[in-house]
DNA sequence: CGCGTTTGACCCGCGC
DNA sequence: GCGCGGGTCAAACGCG
């Protein structure tokens, strides 16, 4: 029954105490604010003890709940009375707030008025009710050891429950100490994700008004083009500022949001958001890699000519003296990445080493040696690979010389017959459409994924039912995990297109390491003929698709061997909201004509462009997405949390976000100006529910897929859902990151 | 001869 | 620091 000399209460021994009539607690009050919670925590602990576990309801688990401290404190202090402790009712008042030795507070009783002055030790000892006659053997202890639990003057016991009440009072305080420190976190936090959509969004608005002027005319009242503008020389000025080390000022971002529809969305998510400048820097530097990120200073620069990134710096030693020019262009290639010709404005350039680093993997059914995926490609290498008695062979695209694109294909070790295409990198050429669907897949992919995948933000997300998974585990295709794909330690998204039933296709996220995280993120979706399911362990919820007629066996990804596979791969399972596919169903044609080059049956890429076959199988399938969106649309509880997910996702791609799909390649109505200085498009997040995409749209199926589906979401979560019910908590799962989960509660 | 593939060597990052 | 594995290079080779 000795009291813990050391002071401190652990919380293995919480229970012990508690099971003990009468024990001796030390509270030791720890100076400094670092550990304050710590410290919150164990005086809490403590003083449970004390308070004969009446008081459980007030762990710190709880610290969600707002607590009023006169609440608080007046709880406390019915709990003292309680015990018996004191002959009167206790009122507190904290006199002084801090200082140098402690806490001060007075005892506002009638006749007592004593002045408390917390401790830095004080030892409870026997204040159950043992003693209710008043002789309370409790004693103040500052240096001397414990004292035996021997009867007590009044008086002194009168004063140890003021040093008590004192101590709750000032567990009360640091309680709500921590809430205010715990609060203004997560609104920083909030705020630099916020803010984080916003330069998303005004990327996306500088690009919509430059590559898509007639959606910008569609996204309501600001999408004026000076809006837009604006959007671009803030910007613009953003880069500089940040180069010239001067914050930014947001109050452009949120006119921007403003504009975009975004503040509603964004003030119930964090009410009293003050964006500052000081949250720019955060966001700025939320990725240690962003301020090192040649990006951040290239602007207008050749990407031969960019400040060495520390890769490039470590690869400068390396000692091939007599490469030939190309491979050297392709080496400074792989290290930026997305490094343009020098005569390709920088706006391409895309320093992100997330970026740089994310794959895209395509699941095929093929017997051939690779998917034609539009792509002029040169083997350079080929490798066995561990775990996979299939050798790995490495290609560089040639449709331009320096062209940074990799890709590596290699069979599945479980099921030789899938063929694993990864994809790496961005093209700085134009592309033949067919080659342009497939590009604008992967870079739109990988973007999205890179999004997701870079920090912390997840803590916002929803935490729905899972129709999005993100943990280390598997879903419940396993077979569908990359064997090892060639990205042990590259961010990685692999599209299955081999699936199960020949008309389910799904999208698997995995995050094999992430530069800038620990979390696995698993992100997957199925989407069937006209069905888009999701699955909760055994539990499969669906939102029924009005039937499809004449897809029949035909499999989703038919479509997906070129253009389709932007449209599913971006959004699945909110792929069905592919703008290709806008709710008005008004582009599929178009899209489908830009597009025509898909295979029949196996899901391999045709090598045969314009098969006539999926010209006719296209439509129908262009419908059933098309209904499969407004579907998920329709349902406020999905969209908001899908909108939940993708904000999150979104909201974290800052880093990556500048130019992540300004290089959406092949974008034949983009191509002039995509070398000249392609823009960064990332997302249109906010537009009318409803409207159209443009035309323009189907030229960058991807990019505009995610548009779509984050003006959708978006639209529906700041018309339906306040966001209070979106952003709840999400379990950590032991060990690897977190569940995201979000599904249709009910069916439409 | 030009182009693409093959293939062994090399480089580099990462984990131990 | 070392070994391993992934990724790349580039000479050699093959083919049209
Ligand atoms: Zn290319």
């Amino acid at each position: 029954m000795g009291s813990p000399s050391g002071g401190v209460v652990e919380k293995e021994e919480e229970n012990r105490f508690d099971s003990m009539p009468m024990t001796t607690a030390v509270v030791q009050k720890q100076s400094g604010s670092s550990g304050r919670v710590d410290m919150v925590r164990k005086i809490d602990l403590s003083l449970k003890l004390a308070e004969d576990s009446d008081d459980k309801d007030e762990e710190m688990e709880s610290d969600e709940h707002e607590l009023n401290t006169q609440t608080r404190l007046d709880h406390q202090m019915c709990s003292v009375e309680d015990t018996g402790a004191n002959n009167h009712p206790v009122q507190i008042q904290v006199s002084q707030q801090h200082s140098d030795d402690g806490y001060a507070f007075t005892c506002e009783v009638k006749g007592c008025g004593s002045e408390v002055r917390e401790r830095d030790h004080l030892v409870v000892d026997s204040l159950t009710q043992r003693d209710k006659t008043g002789s309370d053997r409790s004693t103040v202890d500052n240096e001397s050891p414990p004292p035996s639990p021997v009867g007590l003057p009044a008086s002194a016991a009168s004063k140890l429950k003021d040093e008590l009440i004192a101590a709750r009072t000032e567990i009360t305080r640091l309680r709500q100490e921590n809430d205010r420190f715990r609060s203004v976190l997560m609104h920083l936090t909030m705020e630099h994700h916020n803010l984080q959509m916003l330069v998303v969004a005004s990327m996306q608005r500088h690009s919509d008004s430059t590559i898509y002027p007639v959606q910008s005319l569609l996204t309501q009242d600001a999408s004026s083009t000076p809006a837009a503008h604006g959007a671009l020389t803030s910007r613009n000025s953003d880069r500089e500022n940040l180069r010239a080390g001067s914050p930014l000022k947001s109050t452009v971002h949120v006119k921007i949001a403003k504009h975009m529809g975004l503040v509603h969305a964004l003030n119930s998510q964090v009410p009293k958001v003050e964006v500052t400048t000081r949250s720019r820097p955060r966001t700025g530097s939320a990725s240690p890699e962003r301020s090192t990120s040649p990006t951040e200073s290239l602007q207008g620069c050749p990407p031969m000519l960019h400040p060495p990134s520390p890769a490039e710096e470590s690869d400068q030693p390396r000692k091939r003296a007599s490469e030939p020019t190309e491979h050297k262009a392709n080496k400074s290639m792989k290290l930026a990445q997305n490094g343009a010709p020098s005569d390709v404005p920088v706006t391409q350039v895309e320093g992100d080493s997330n970026f740089r680093k994310a794959r895209v993997s395509v699941r095929t059914r093929s017997d051939a040696s690779t998917i034609n995926d539009g792509c002029q490609w040169r083997k350079y290498g080929q490798k066995m690979a561990k775990g996979n008695p299939c050798p790995r062979a490495y290609y560089r695209c040639t449709v331009m010389s320096g062209c940074p694109v990799r890709k590596q294909v290699q069979r599945c070790a479980k099921d030789t017959s899938i063929l694993v295409s990864t994809y790496e990198g961005t093209h700085n050429h134009p592309l033949s459409t067919a080659a342009a669907a497939m590009a604008s897949t992967t870079s739109a992919a990988a973007s999205m994924f890179l999004a997701g995948s870079t920090s912390c933000d997840m803590t916002f997300m929803t935490s729905a039912p899972q129709f999005m998974q993100m943990a280390g585990s598997q879903g419940p295709n396993p077979a569908a995990v990359p064997t090892n794909t060639a990205s042990a330690s590259f961010p990685s998204i692999t599209l299955d297109l081999t699936n199960g039933p020949m008309n389910q296709l799904g999208l698997r996220l995995t995050n094999s390491s992430g530069s800038t995280t620990t979390n696995l993120q698993h992100l997957q979706g199925v989407i069937t003929n006209g069905v888009v399911t999701s699955q909760r362990g055994s539990q499969q919820q669906f939102m029924t698709v009005p039937k499809q007629p004449a897809t029949g066996n035909t499999p989703m990804f038919l479509m997906n061997g070129t253009a389709g596979a932007a449209v599913v791969t971006n959004c699945a399972p909110l792929s069905n909201l592919g703008s290709a596919f806008s709710p008005a169903g008004t582009l599929s044609n178009q899209f489908m004509q830009h597009h025509p080059s898909v295979e029949s049956s196996s899901g391999v890429f045709s090598k045969h462009p314009a098969g006539p076959q999926t010209q006719a199988l296209q439509p129908s399938l262009a419908e059933s997405v098309t209904a499969a969106t407004a579907m998920i649309t329709s349902d406020p509880k999905f969209t908001a949390a899908l909108a939940a997910a993708i904000t999150s996702i979104i909201g974290q791609q800052n880093q990556n976000s500048r130019n992540q799909f300004s290089q959406v390649v092949g974008n034949q109505t983009r191509q002039g100006q995509q070398n000249a200085s392609s823009p960064p498009s990332a997302f249109t997040t906010v537009a009318p529910s409803g409207s159209v995409v443009s035309p323009h749209s189907s030229a960058a199926p991807g990019e505009a897929a995610l548009s779509t589906v984050l003006k959708s979401a978006l639209m529906s979560l700041t018309k339906d859902q306040p966001a209070n019910g979106l952003f709840n908590s999400v379990k950590p799962t032991p060990g690897h990151g977190f569940v995201v989960a979000a599904v249709p509660n009910r069916r439409p």
